[in-house]
RNA sequence: GGAGGGGUACCCAAGCGGUCAACGGGAUCAGACUGUAAAUCUGACGGCUCAGCCUUCGCAGGUUCGAAUCCUGCCCCCUCCA
């Protein structure tokens, strides 16, 4: 492959590229580069968002580099501060190993397990003394930390900053100069972080390594960046039928950024799509369920992306009562309220929940809409009960012994 | 160490003696609509044996017929000065 097309492919959907000439030089020494991205280990499931990256890795891969998948699980522990505004707990040593090893299992299905290399910065950190964690505070100074945007959102805004939260950035760093790294991905948040490591590069006397930040991918709010302690995620370990309809419920607008950042689907075609649907040619709906389907098959495979689909269709397009819904059996010794029942069977939170969607019309026994909050189900009962349209479940209503 | 500001429901944020289960926004959920779990509109959004009742406004006490609102102590956060 050409140097230009190497460097069109690298370049396909990234935010900035610091330094480009920088980039255009390594790729010429012809021999494969050390791409380095860092990755949180406090997500035990991979989401799209984090494919964002996985993609571009895949990426230089192609190009015959080599990755390494850092995970920061020292930096897990310290809590990373990065792109919140308030200090997250330390997690424990037990709960890094354990999502660490959960990364492991899934990374493989972007990246080429024979061009990665997976690596924990407690390789190299847990050996530092004190003094050396002196030594590497000492390469910053706090004017410098400061101007980190979320350091100085939250210092202007009065909220607080952690002391152990300036000691991120430096340990991100110094990860690339224990790594030697050429080239160090990450999300736009990153770039301070990203930055940091080439500053102390320098100062170790190492070749600076290129910067790539690529965009955030917009979880399901539509608002926030994709995460999973925001709960706007899409895992890439979800159900089928799961990852099928929360991507269907990615707003027509959003839908496009999708596209960019995770889709294979080439830029023209991507660009002609959204020529079709403004025009008003093609449905935006078809073309979000292609974009669906284009996920689930990746994540796990095309039957699994047909299913989806007519289960989808079923589902909501027909209001049909999926086959695939959890059964189970409740005792009492006499009739249950249908408030309690719900409750019981896990379809409601709470009894008063129960109450609030038969008043809004949203409770329905074997399909039959209910309006009387008062109802009784009666013992020996077999039925089919539904909260909204998502929420099912066939309960057997027994005597208790 | 000194001075000042603040802790309200999932989040943000009003309220500052009764009409407060607590304005408003976001998130969420439901209904309608739709070729979408999109957009939009409407509604709900502490709990319960639910047209009624019970427990909430950092924690613990107190004053009052009555407190999220006043007082005391404690815990936590922020800013400025040193």
């Amino acid at each position: 492959m050409s140097l230009n097309n190497a460097l069109q492919l690298i370049e396909r959907g990234v935010s900035e590229v610091l330094v480009r000439d920088e980039l255009v030089a390594k790729l010429k020494l012809n021999r494969p580069l050390r791409i380095k991205a860092g990755f949180d280990p406090t997500a035990p499931d991979l989401h799209l968002g984090h494919t964002v990256l996985l993609q571009k890795l895949r990426h230089f891969q192609e190009l015959g580099h080599e990755v390494t998948f850092l995970i920061g699980d020292f930096t897990g522990m310290i809590g990373d501060p990065t792109g919140k505004s308030v200090m997250r707990k330390p997690l424990t040593r037990e709960q890094v190993a354990e999502n660490a090893k959960s990364y492991t299992k899934q990374v493989f299905k972007v990246l080429d397990p024979e061009k990665t290399q997976i690596r924990f910065n407690s390789e190299w950190m847990d050996k530092k003394s004190a003094a050396d964690m002196i030594m590497l505070a000492s390469k910053q100074t706090v004017a410098r930390m400061l101007e980190r945007d979320d350091f100085s959102k939250r210092y202007q805004g009065g909220q607080p900053i952690a002391i152990h939260e300036f000691i991120y950035p430096l340990v991100q760093g110094q990860d690339s100069v224990e790594l030697d790294s050429d080239v160090e991905l990450g999300g736009t948040d990153q770039k301070f972080n990203l930055l940091v490591g080439r500053e102390l590069q320098k100062q170790a006397g190492q070749s600076q390594q290129v910067v790539i930040t690529m965009p955030l991918l917009v979880g399901l709010d539509g608002v926030q960046k994709m995460s999973k302690s925001l709960g706007n995620h899409i895992g890439i370990n979800e159900p089928p039928n799961e990852m099928f309809g929360k991507l269907m419920s990615v707003s027509d607008e959003l839908m496009w950024d999708y596209f960019d950042l995770l889709s294979e689907v080439s830029g023209d075609e991507v660009a002609e799509l959204k020529r079709k649907a403004d025009a008003g040619e093609e449905n935006p709906r078809n073309i979000k369920v292609s974009l669906a389907q284009e996920m689930v098959a990746r994540f796990h495979d095309q039957a699994a992306a047909d299913s989806a689909l007519v289960d989808f269709e079923t589902r909501f397009k027909r209001g049909a009562i999926p086959d695939d819904i959890p059964e189970l059996v409740l005792s009492s010794d006499k009739a249950m309220s249908i408030a309690a029942l719900l409750k019981e069977a896990g379809l409601v939170a709470s009894t008063s929940e129960a109450m609030r969607m038969i008043k809004q019309n949203a409770v329905k026994i074997d399909g039959e809409r209910i309006d009387d909050p008062k109802q009784e189900v009666p013992l020996a009962s077999h039925h089919v009960y539904q909260v909204g349209k998502r929420k099912f479940a066939k309960v057997s209503l027994k005597q208790s012994a």
